[in-house]
RNA sequence: GACAAGGUGGCCGAAUUGGUUAAGGCGUCAGUCUGCAAAACUGAUCUUUAUGAGUUCAAAUCUCAUCCUUGUCUCCA
């Protein structure tokens, strides 16, 4: 019996507009692709928050039981600088910039954005694909869209004909866009397009001497467009019709519209049931641009080493602070907002200690079954984390309850109540318990007790002022006493 | 400009397929503890849901208008 035949999962598909029941096309198997990062420059933050919506969706998957085959790739060629022929793709550019290898720039950032991730407490995607090692299967999918009527060739490079495509199919199915609105929409460009409308979008660009990074191909030596290497990579691993597809909502059109067209347009059919789209990261409530500088890039914000917020915030603080609201919000990211949910992470984590140490009764005060239930429920929601977590204080403030003797549970309750509170903090919400009572190291934990026990002496002469001396300095130095009921205890920060 | 998503307490954020007292966290106040604090725990506290109309027995939730924010329309999580 596995837990995800008693737990049924809501989604909300983009493509519907509304909560779905989630129904996988193999029983107790999922399949899920999410565009990952172009590694030209270091990850943004936003695009880490989207990446940890859809670890957390991952992670909520895998512990109801699903066999599920995650693939993110990375994208490390083929973006098309614009649209104008220049034929520079983002990659290239940045590597004439700095005087180095293309591939050594995506090597770098590759490196750099799972340093991140892992960081972060990410569990690593099934399959990690990329972009230039599926140069083949994109070609194929281009020869098959020319072969069924939807694309052509202008001087070696191959374009998507939206207009055809549109006339059986729905182009903006996804994005609730008719092609209409984007004729009349679509900028002028320069003139200088091999397009036959300026909707088309490429499948595949000539290189321009230039150009660097380039393949051989039917057509011409040239490189891949965007829209098509998801395409190529999520089918090969998935199959022509899989379950979730995800990306931020920035991503909806035109990529994903564009990856529908190419799925239909090549196999004939549908590529995904079920897409999932994470909405944006604010910055104290502006979109993060480089151009304004209203940006932090994850590094920074975990070193503190920015001029945002008033100091660094633990891995674990960013994702409980992501998990606090909905996926499908815009989340704004402020020094308040981390500092609060930095409390409350903390809070959690402290009950979460005294629950491994509490003791059971003979019966139970607190309904665990239908507390777990609701847990269950929210996160089914939707992946309502927000909801989830409202949960977990309540068991918190049960936990106390019971350290303090005013309510108890029977063995087996106490038991599940571990169980359940562990299986959604860290391994579905994937926290770290970084306890608050970390006392660094052994040696400053011996000179500190040293410390503590000459300040109790002071208190028992009654030696205030050198008592106090003692918890004030320790203080300023960043050591905080606790004292309690049992002694004296300390923390760092 | 077009299309789309939103605007909920001092702050962050749930609920939006209409229906018990609008979750939870932070903050604030009080209590317990303490030599006094801090920390911790316990309890309490605040909103009537951007604004203005409308539909309904009943609206944060539906409709219309206005203002504002954001996304997409060119590469972008």
């Amino acid at each position: 019996m596995h837990l995800y035949e008693e737990q049924k999962i809501q989604i909300y598909n983009t493509l519907s507009g509304k909560k779905e029941v989630f129904k996988p096309i193999q029983d107790g198997y999922v399949g899920m692709y999410v565009c990952g990062p172009t590694v030209y420059s270091n990850v943004h933050l936003g695009n880490v928050r989207t990446f940890m919506s859809f670890d957390m969706v991952f992670r909520y998957l895998k512990h109801l039981g699903y066999k599920v085959r995650y693939v993110r790739n990375i994208t490390d060629a083929g973006h098309l600088e614009n649209d104008a022929d220049v034929g520079e793709d983002k990659i290239t550019k940045k590597a004439r910039l700095e005087q180095i290898e293309p591939m050594e720039v995506v090597q770098r950032y590759t490196v750099d954005f799972h340093n991140i991730l892992k960081t972060l407490n990410f569990l690593p995607p099934s399959i990690e694909p990329t972009a230039t090692g599926h140069i083949i299967e994109q070609i194929e999918l281009i020869k098959m869209i020319i072969d069924n009527g939807f694309a052509y060739e202008v001087n070696g490079s191959v374009y998507f004909d939206v207009h055809k495509f549109n006339e059986n199919h729905d182009y903006g199915i996804l994005s609730k866009r008719n092609l209409e609105d984007l004729i009349h929409n679509t900028r002028a460009l320069d003139g200088q397009s091999d397009k036959k409308n300026p909707q088309d979008f490429a499948l595949w660009k000539r290189a321009e001497p230039q150009h660097i990074m380039r393949w051989p191909s039917p057509w011409s030596d040239g490189f891949p467009g965007w829209h098509l290497e998801c395409t190529a990579m999520s089918t090969k691993y998935l199959g022509d019709n899989f379950d979730i597809h995800g990306g931020g909502m920035d991503l909806k059109f035109p990529h994903h519209e564009c990856e529908i067209a190419q799925s239909e347009a090549a196999k004939k059919q549908a590529p995904v049931n079920y897409w999932m789209h994470a909405n944006m990261l604010h910055l104290n409530g502006q979109r993060m641009s480089k151009s304004t500088g209203n940006v932090v890039n994850p590094n920074e914000l975990l070193s503190g080493e920015n001029t945002f917020f008033s100091k660094a915030f633990a891995p674990s603080v960013i994702r409980f602070f992501n998990a606090q609201s909905s996926y499908r919000s815009v989340l704004d990211l402020t020094d308040d907002g981390l500092l609060a949910s930095e409390k409350g992470f903390f809070r959690l984590m402290d009950a979460i200690n005294v629950l491994e140490e509490l003791k059971a009764g003979d019966s139970s005060t607190f309904d665990v079954s239908e507390w777990r239930r609701k847990c269950y429920d929210a996160m089914n929601d939707d992946f309502n984390s927000p909801i989830l977590i409202a949960h977990l204080f309540e068991a918190a403030k049960q936990i106390n309850q019971i350290k303090d003797g005013n309510a108890s549970l029977a063995p087996k309750d106490l038991e599940l109540l571990k169980k359940t509170m562990n299986d959604f903090t860290f391994d579905v919400l994937g926290l770290v318990n970084v306890s608050k009572a970390d006392t660094g190291t052994d040696k400053l934990a011996g000179a500190v007790e040293l410390l503590i026990e000459l300040r109790q002496q002071a208190r028992a002469n009654k030696d205030f002022a050198l008592s106090d001396k003692i918890r004030d300095d320790l203080a300023a130095k960043g050591i905080q006493l606790n004292d309690g009921k049992d002694g004296t205890t300390f923390t760092t920060n």
